[in-house]
DNA sequence: GCCACGGATGAAACTTACTTTCATGAGCCG
DNA sequence: CGGCTCATGAAAGTAAGTTTCATCCGTGGC
């Protein structure tokens, strides 16, 4: 197992803008100035010099090219390039929707809704985008063929842990997930070779569930992280890395945007083991079905 | 400087590479090898140096400046700009998306993740149109002037519940979710005027839900149901009905959009109330993310 | 047939853009 | 308080793009 996380580094399918803005938060200041600017407007970075651009975010041509590596293109003219045709491939903002800023002060329910719906599933859409399929295959498969699957998160992220634990539960999967760091700790202790420990964290930096991924790699186990922030510390820990793209609408307003992103990811995963075993997961899913339906009334003829 | 040819100057409005193709015949010799390299492969045009273009239609980087010119630019870096932005355009739509139904057999990881994405995000956003904005206003009303609100959902829509009970919590409202029907019954029934009791189920037949909401509601508490199914049994015991619109991609499938569905409502009630009283949301946001900081480690700068 | 003329063309000079190197200085760890 | 690492921009260096200009070729007039 190689020790180094594939970052995908030459793999932004989707959208290098959402690629850069994840890599934002790793950037030097310096770089980061460069990273907005391009990230605001890409087609206006497009049309500008090295120079240029490097006197409208304050720093030298240097940095510019520094920052071009940093996200992985060759040199300024060829990250020029990948800008227009990213620009003009999203020709979409047509109306003035709140797009990834705060939600104005006076904003009656309506606004809400469009702002946040919008944001909620562009997330979803960029996460898909440049979500690697072939990482994602080599999760799959890991979690196919492990023995015990067990998925930490905390706060926001600890419902998608769970609700991930309980979807793989549903297939047939042996999978776990706790509510405290302590039990987790305890349980990553005992897992080994063949066993699966997936870390769910958006900011990268949740040292409870770095801590845990760390126990379950040091056990012999196979580490993912699932971030959108593809090189945070959560990242170093992790065989496999997974990212969302969400740009949270404000930083602390609690997990929105990011959580549907990790959902979604979530989804991917499961679907792609079920489908592995069709045969069985629908079997699965049918008797668990089965269990709950005595709690469910009868007539609820749907005709939406 | 008359002698340059007067080319529609700057406003080609179909698209460049038409505009190209059009006055290729009025080009010269030399020209029109740049130009039908050019048209032949945008794209690959764009990535090419104005040297190598050059070579590669057997002339001189000169040639390749007229021919810019000709067509009306400033220069080759605006045309190589132009170009891509115009190939990013042009072979974007032929997209083999799985739209709605169920993911085919032989499936790979990468139609799963476009299915997936897409159906979740469609979700999204016709839940969002979907909405009533004067009922979320009402249910908003209800929230902030509750004295207390109890959150209940089973399964998958349980955890959506839990979210949305630490959302609230965040914010300084006095908000429970429950893990099981025993617990919830019990303080359903201490419920009272003023309060507000939140039922979520994705088919509106979870039995369970239904009879706390109705036990809530019976203590005088404003009921609220989240569901999928406007005419579904939950909806006769709440006082406010909120509808989310997923179909989801195969029934038993687990919930996947619905789930995504709910929870960007959860989303547009929590800023919501959230908005009702900005200063004070703020500040317990803030309070709240600082009491985790600790559990944040730093430095997430690294270069590979 | 010879000679002006003009457009097309590429070589080379030139300018600008891009890239690398390196010295400096800020912050961090022991 | 040294001795590190790292971020940064100035300046040197290289490559890309642009201009200039001499040449070439065909044309048409004499």
């Amino acid at each position: 197992m190689a020790k180094s996380p594939k970052i995908s580094a030459s793999h932004e399918p989707g959208g290098l803008i959402v690629h850069i803005s994840g890599l934002l938060p790793s950037l030097s200041p310096a770089e980061q100035r460069v990273a907005r600017l391009v990230v605001a407007d890409p087609a206006d970075a497009a049309r500008r010099t090295i120079t240029d651009l490097a006197t409208a975010a304050e720093t030298s041509e240097a940095t510019v090219i520094r920052f071009c590596r940093s996200v992985g293109m060759d040199g300024y003219p060829q990250l020029r390039i990948r800008l227009a045709a990213e620009a003009a491939r999203r020709i979409e903002p047509p109306d003035a929707r709140v797009v990834g800023g705060d939600i104005p002060p006076g904003a009656d329910l309506a606004q809400i809704i469009a702002t946040i719906s919008f944001n909620d599933a562009r997330a979803v859409e960029e996460t898909a985008e440049q979500l690697d399929p072939a990482v994602c295959e080599q999760v799959v498969e890991a979690i196919v063929s492990a023995g015990r699957i067990e998925v930490y998160g905390a706060g926001a992220s600890g419902f998608v842990a769970s609700d991930f634990q309980q979807k793989l539960h549903r297939i047939g999967r042996i999978a776990f997930s706790f509510p405290d760091v302590h039990t987790a700790l305890t349980s990553a202790a005992l897992l080994g070779k063949g066993d699966v420990a997936i870390g769910i964290s958006h900011s990268g930096t949740t040292s409870d569930v770095i801590e845990v991924l760390e126990q379950a790699r040091s056990r012999g186990a196979v580490t993912v992280a699932l971030t959108n922030f593809p090189r945070s510390p959560i990242t170093e820990r992790a065989d496999f890395v997974l990212t969302t793209a969400a740009r949270e609408t404000t930083y602390r307003s609690g997990a929105m945007a990011s959580r549907l992103a990790q959902l979604t990811v979530v989804d991917c995963l499961f679907v792609g083991v079920a489908a592995r075993n069709r045969a069985r997961a629908r079997r699965a899913l049918e008797v668990t079905a089965e269990a709950v339906r005595t709690h469910r009334v009868g007539g609820s003829r749907r005709r939406s």
